[in-house]
RNA sequence: CGGAGUGUAGCUCAGCAUGGUAGAGCGCUACGUUCGGGACGUAGAGGUCGCAAGUUCGAAUCUUGUCACUCCGACCA
């Protein structure tokens, strides 16, 4: 047969979630721990976290938050004062209970020194941080506060899957305080704004930005916006969440201000986030059955550089080349920093190097040997597409930008049409019903796709999506108001839902 | 927490119904041949067979207990 050959096993098409797996080891990004459902982040996957964060911090910054940081440690009596908030976060909580360690008489260790009050590892931080909002709120001159933390996380996840749900997970939270509806919920408008342009423009994975059901809301929130990627198996991901608390936070712990007039009032909260779950969305949109594709703008390196020489000789000589051409690629500016150029001068045998780097997904590769020195050049190959040809050094250097530029949009366009086939109107239940099937391969790339469908909330809704493994994704912000009938109940709706299978 | 399953070399696994003292492939190391390419050959390193107890002259293999993990449900960025 002539079957190609890839570097990656199963394919998509025959084993998604185990490729999923397999992208993630070939490309060297993260491994299982002895901890359960805990994670190592490899430096080539957490390079791409260190970029996602330098770009998402200079936005933030440019929108006016500032850094700070609270504790791991949250005592359990902040959980119980919003009872929605509880709720959802109860059941997966890591809970502190003792303060030290002393031998068990066997050689072991057990634990000592009781807590009087058990403390609990923070699955998310508004209960903290709203905690000292209430401190730092006195006057209506205080406000708005806007901060983001950098800080890992736990929730005590019942499966785990790398990058997509782990226990501990890495992750920004922004938490602001304002004087008013409005401003709050322009603030977590904004946000949800800037996460969009940063997974469109940085991440190349494009995203239906939309207001989630009262089902899926966060824990306590009035409302919760996200955005929603389809990924090549055709589900949904949850990419960012902002959302807007209204005063239940401030009422619950007490975020009070004096107003102009003098009277005393509840501030307006939003929290927003998103997490090191990126990667995996990032991994589940471009990559392909040779492993990881890798948009330009969050590669840890843009180019490789690989020698290829016989002898010692002729090493020096390339080497040489190498790192001259190197230096000056690396004093070219691409997307505001240096171009981050690898010379990988390792002593393994080529074509192994290559498939390595194939499987990282570095945007562009070159060989460089005695034939290509003698030319002034190299051979390039772009990790979007399979060819790759010889260039000359002048035209390398001066089209280098322009072509990391064109693989970005490359992998966005590619996303789009992706999702635009996948996505489709759907007017009747049957069809519905037909649309996410029954009995098809779970494990398959063929999980459907987005359906946009009047709906209105309702038990008879819910019991279909839940025979059927579909979510209600979200109501689309840019939908435009359509009269319709709900699909479920035949209610008269205004708007259609995205629904889709999802992770 | 329910239902199923698996723990043997770094990884993937064979061996176990019929106990006799440990195997393969990949990976790793060395040498050689190859080499603008995911190569081949030769030699080698690497395991108290998850842990504990029991049966037995003898246990990876049988029994019991225990721990861990995986998959399927309920929960989720």
């Amino acid at each position: 047969m002539n079957q190609k050959k890839t570097a990656i096993s199963p394919t998509r098409q025959e084993n998604y979630p185990e490729w999923y797996q397999q992208v993630i080891r070939g490309a060297d990004l993260a491994e299982n721990s002895p901890v359960r459902g805990c994670m190592v982040i490899k430096p080539w996957g957490y390079g791409i976290w260190e970029n996602m964060q330098y770009q998402l911090d200079a936005m933030f910054k440019e929108t006016g938050h500032e850094n700070a940081y609270f504790p791991l440690l949250i005592p359990m009596s902040f959980l119980e004062k919003e009872a929605k908030h509880v709720e959802g976060f109860a059941k997966e909580c890591a809970v502190v209970t003792h303060h030290r360690l002393e031998p068990n008489g066997e050689g072991g260790l057990r634990p000592a020194g009781p807590l009087d009050e058990p403390l609990i590892i923070r699955p998310t931080s508004e209960t903290m941080i709203g905690s000292m909002f209430s401190k730092w709120v006195q006057s209506y001159r205080d406000l708005p506060i806007k901060i983001n933390q950098w800080a890992n996380v736990m929730r005590w996840e019942m499966r785990t899957r790398m990058f997509l749900r782990t226990s501990e997970f890495l992750w920004q939270e922004g938490h602001t305080v304002h004087a008013t509806d409005t401003e709050a919920w322009e603030e977590t408008r904004q946000m949800l704004d800037v996460y969009a342009d940063f997974v469109e423009n940085y991440m190349a994975v494009p995203v239906i930005k939309g207001e989630k059901t009262a089902t899926e809301r966060f824990p306590g929130a009035v409302a919760t916006l996200t955005i929603e990627a389809m990924m090549q198996d055709r589900k949904a991901l949850q990419a960012g969440t902002s959302h807007f608390l209204g005063q239940t936070f401030s009422k619950a712990q007490e975020i009070k201000f004096q107003s102009e007039t003098g009277d005393e009032q509840f501030a307006w909260t939003t929290s927003w986030g998103v997490s090191t779950r990126l990667i995996g969305a990032l991994i589940m949109t471009h990559s392909d059955d040779d492993g990881l594709v890798l948009p330009p703008r969050l590669a840890p390196k843009h180019i490789v550089i690989s020698p290829i020489y016989r002898d010692d000789a002729q090493k020096a000589q390339v080497l040489e080349y190498c790192r001259n051409l190197q230096r000056e690629l690396t004093s070219i500016c691409y997307d505001g920093r240096p171009l981050r150029v690898l010379l990988d001068d390792r002593d393994v045998r080529g074509g192994e190097k290559k498939w390595q780097h194939v499987r990282k997904g570095i945007p562009i590769r070159l060989e460089i040997g005695a034939r290509d020195i003698a030319q002034d050049g190299a051979f390039m190959a772009r990790r979007d597409q399979g060819n790759s040809a010889a260039v000359s050094r002048s035209e390398l250097v001066a089209n280098v930008v322009k072509i990391l530029d064109e693989i970005q949009a490359n992998l966005f366009q590619r996303a789009v049409s992706m999702r635009t086939q996948n996505s489709h109107r759907i007017d009747s239940l049957a069809d519905f019903r037909e649309f996410f099937g029954t009995g098809e391969n779970e494990d398959s790339a063929e999980q459907g796709g987005f359906v946009y469908a009047h709906w209105s909330e309702s038990d008879a809704m819910h019991a279909v999506l839940k025979e059927l493994k579909v979510t209600p994704r979200c109501i689309p912000l840019s939908g435009e108001e359509e009269p319709g009938t709900c699909i479920f109940t035949g209610q008269p709706s205004t708007k259609r839902l995205v629904f889709a299978k999802s992770y």
